[in-house]
DNA sequence: AACCAGGAGAGAG
DNA sequence: CTCTCTCATGGT
């Protein structure tokens, strides 16, 4: 394993310990039928969401005893404005309760979450970026957290603290190992990025 | 009270 | 193929 990655691992852990709070559910072992389809139906509401609404929103349609890829379908196909009204919190409601349709109906139609659970990851995968509202991330989320196959998420915290890594040996192997010459290109560089209030032509 | 959280689809070029 | 727009809420 390449030791930069190792290494990350290792400080975050000493850093955070064990995964904790909304992460309890998501890295539990073993996890019942139950819980993985609330893994798939949280991964879904959570996309460009924080977590809180993603809450607001599971917790409605758990007093409403939809909270299961059965109960969304049925709901789903029947009453489509019902199911987004359960989902409000976690916005994109109208987009978010056709996608939950569809990763409803495919589990449902396809003999349920373990079933689809004992197939080959590749084939699930491919399978799971084909329904609508399900996206590279969403479906390795589901892969990992609710399936427990061995697909690791590439999300924006770990693309950005990648690349951060990788940027700065870029920088600092190029430039003279100087404060004055890093502060002037840096602030240049957040001067470029954000451009000057009347040059640019956002609202 | 504007900003933040932080995926994917659709349509244009 | 890459870019930009759209979808929408609740907490700060």
């Amino acid at each position: 394993m390449d030791n930069k990655i190792t290494d990350l691992y290792k400080a975050l852990r000493k850093k955070h310990g064990r995964p904790s709070g909304q992460w309890r559910l998501w890295c539990k072992r073993p996890k019942s039928t139950a819980e993985r389809e609330e893994v798939i139906i949280g991964a879904i509401l959570a996309q460009n969401t924080n977590w809180k609404n993603v809450e607001l929103s599971l917790n409605k349609l758990k007093k409403a005893k939809r909270c299961s890829l059965d109960e969304i379908y049925k709901l789903g196909k029947r009453n489509m404005p019902g199911l987004a009204e359960l989902i409000r919190p976690s916005g994109f409601y109208n987009s978010k309760a056709k996608y939950l349709l569809a990763a409803a109906a495919f589990f449902c139609e396809n003999g349920g979450v373990e079933r689809i659970k004992n197939q080959k990851i590749k084939k699930s995968r491919k399978q799971l970026l084909e329904l609508k509202g399900v996206g590279p991330e969403t479906a390795d989320s589901i892969l990992l957290y609710a399936l427990d196959k061995p697909a690791f998420v590439i999300d924006e915290y770990t693309r950005r603290i990648l690349n951060y890594d990788r940027l700065q040996k870029i920088f600092e192997s190029r430039l003279p190992r100087n404060y004055k010459a890093y502060q002037d290109f840096h602030a240049l560089i957040v001067i470029e990025g954000k451009g000057y209030p009347g040059l640019t032509n956002h609202s």
